[in-house]
DNA sequence: AACTATTTATAAGA
DNA sequence: TTCTTATAAATAGTT
């Protein structure tokens, strides 16, 4: 928005980046504020310029309880006995081996009281669901086009990437062992 | 921005809320990536919906990496934080209604769109193994209403051995190939 | 899930 | 820098 279409990319003239940084940060925080005061949710939003300077916004009382809910949702923790034991998140959300590895914990110490035939029935059915998705998806991405699965393939490249990185810092970081993030959990 | 000027305080109406929340958190994580592109800078924006939901974006390969500069940043201008805290919970494992809950709220909507074909096929044969396995079980339990709480502990010992191999198999592949994320869009 | 009238953000210029 | 202004972009209300 301004006199001239700009194509998003690295401005490459100095003052024009530095001008156009202080704008884009003030109208990020700005949205970041409008975001959370109308929708009312939390929202953080944290800035580090070249220089290393901090800028923030954040809707809640403090930084540190946004970033202590973000953590209990995100960070997760290694059981510690191999270390090629991957156990990562992208965002909140359980990865596919997480959701194994749950189900597959609960069945190994089953509280057999718990364990009805009505519980089978329920986790069946949700299984049976994500197959229905992945199948639907999976026809889908068979009849996409051929670039569109090159950018998917690149997307999983860098998901890697940052998935090592996660491990790494986990090992090295980390004591304590967890098992599973709770989640949404008091919602019903 | 719209057809009518908005005040910036809450919208009370629910759906006007929540379409407001689609947009604006889309708009929001655009604006983050521009400001990152285009000034080259590392910025990280975090969004809870009420619901607890998480939307994130991070410039940078991790939030992680994100998160650790702040922290580094905040604990040398500020002292005495209690950083422990952001990594502290309990190690509690979930309760099986509390694994049912999870895995249900992460089946819903799986986001399965990034992943290659190759990757869904093998989530594909995970899973049916899973419901075989879960059928079979219940089919057991159901026909055998009679057999001793030993006899069900031994079925489900196999069922989890059943469930490790699929973990582990699911893990090896993971290390030479790319992280299967088996997961979930937006509430909104 | 689109559309479009408006408001808002901002790129370039002063 | 800061202010101005023409234009691009976002989005509120509508269909």
């Amino acid at each position: 928005m301004g006199r001239k279409k700009l194509e998003i990319k690295r401005i490459e003239e100095n003052s024009a980046r530095m001008v156009c940084f202080s704008k884009r940060r003030n109208g990020l925080i700005k949205k970041a504020r409008e975001l959370s005061v109308l929708c009312d949710v939390d929202v953080a939003a944290i800035i580090f310029s070249k220089r290393g300077k901090l800028y923030q916004y954040c809707s809640a009382d403090s930084m540190a309880q946004v970033l202590q809910q973000y953590q209990r949702r995100v960070e997760s923790e290694k059981d510690g006995c191999d270390t090629e034991d991957l156990y990562s998140r992208n965002g909140d959300y359980l990865t596919y081996s997480e959701l194994l590895k749950t189900v597959g914990s609960e069945l190994k110490e089953p509280r057999v009281e718990q364990l009805s035939v009505a519980d089978l029935g329920l986790i069946q059915k949700q299984l049976e669901t994500a197959l229905m998705e992945i199948r639907s998806t999976k026809t889908k991405l068979m009849t996409d086009a051929q670039s569109s699965l090159q950018e998917k393939e690149k997307m999983l490249e860098e998901e890697k990437k940052h998935f090592n990185e996660i491990v790494e810092g986990n090992n090295s970081a980390k004591k304590k062992k967890v098992v599973i993030d709770l989640n949404i959990a008091a919602d019903g």
